[in-house]
DNA sequence: GCTTGATCTAAACCTCACTTGAGCTTTCAT
DNA sequence: ATGAAAGCTCAAGTGAGGTTTAGATCAAGC
């Protein structure tokens, strides 16, 4: 019925299109698991494409490899995950979608507000204010708006 | 009319809540320019403020640094910026925030049809394909999908 | 059996966007 | 005039997310 389930590294990663050394080390960051040949060269399951494919889409929402591994982790341990499991698990970057771009518009709200008036200079039009950093947090680089962000600006 | 139109480095921080030591990263890649005091000490135009509010909302958004600074590069450099050239620069966000949205959307979408089918294995369902992979860049971290996005896959 | 291409490990290196530290100077209020 | 607070430079460090390199080994087809 099936030749062989388990796929090399080098299939996985054009399957994917993801480079080989970023699977190896995704392996290593626990993201996925690997058999083993005699020769010590890693298998991989077909399912295995879908879990690279979740990572990837993931990344695009801007979720850390951490948060990955979160998510990845409530797939079932015991046995190949399937369809639904897939879709449980996918829905939650559904809601994740769903933030940002609510976060979007309401920038591109205060945006347009300030493009009428010119300001950009914080406080004066709501843009950039605390509130609106933490409901964005999540769309872009992550270390830019770490959880430092509460101290600097009350120092004074 | 105004006492010191000049403001030190610790009150252009404070008033950006950005950190004293990103704002001299921030001029050393000339994002702002200072003047100096006789003894050597930066001083930054109330102007500035704006200037770098600017670099934090292009940031949310996903631009890089120097992303940033070509588009700073568009104000005038002879006078001070008025809100008219601020109303110019910023709805360049505006058309990135749209684009954004749109790519958002579509994943939505993409996603959603995923979760019918528990798919997510690309090609089959359009998710994550290279087309995507274009359209949504400017959303995550820059250097994951930069340029190199399309040997990888290919060099077989 | 041999060759060729894929894979292996480990460690070093890379970019981006900053931060930290050391050691010294300037500014400003009293 | 002085002392604290803020600022200065330059070099090195950080963390995320990988890539590159070197040298050795494995798997498959002829």
């Amino acid at each position: 019925m099936h030749r062989t389930d388990l796929i090399a590294i080098g299939e996985l990663a054009a399957r994917t299109g993801v480079a080989v050394s970023a699977i190896r080390f995704y392996e290593a960051k626990g993201l996925v698991a690997a058999l083993r040949t005699g020769g010590r060269q890693r298998r991989f399951l077909r399912a295995d494409i879908r879990r690279v494919s979740f990572i990837l889409i993931a990344q695009q929402l801007g979720l850390s490899l951490e948060e990955i591994a979160g998510e990845l982790a409530r797939l079932p341990a015991e046995r190949t995950p399937n369809a639904a499991d897939w879709a449980r698990i996918s829905s939650g970057l559904q809601a994740r979608i769903a933030a940002q771009i609510a976060a979007l518009e309401r920038t591109q709200e205060l945006l347009g507000a300030c493009i009428g008036c010119g300001c950009l200079s914080l406080k004066k039009c709501g843009l950039y204010n605390r509130e609106d950093k933490a409901a964005q947090r999540g769309a872009g680089p992550r270390y830019l708006m770490g959880d430092r962000s509460g101290e600097i600006a009350e120092r004074r």
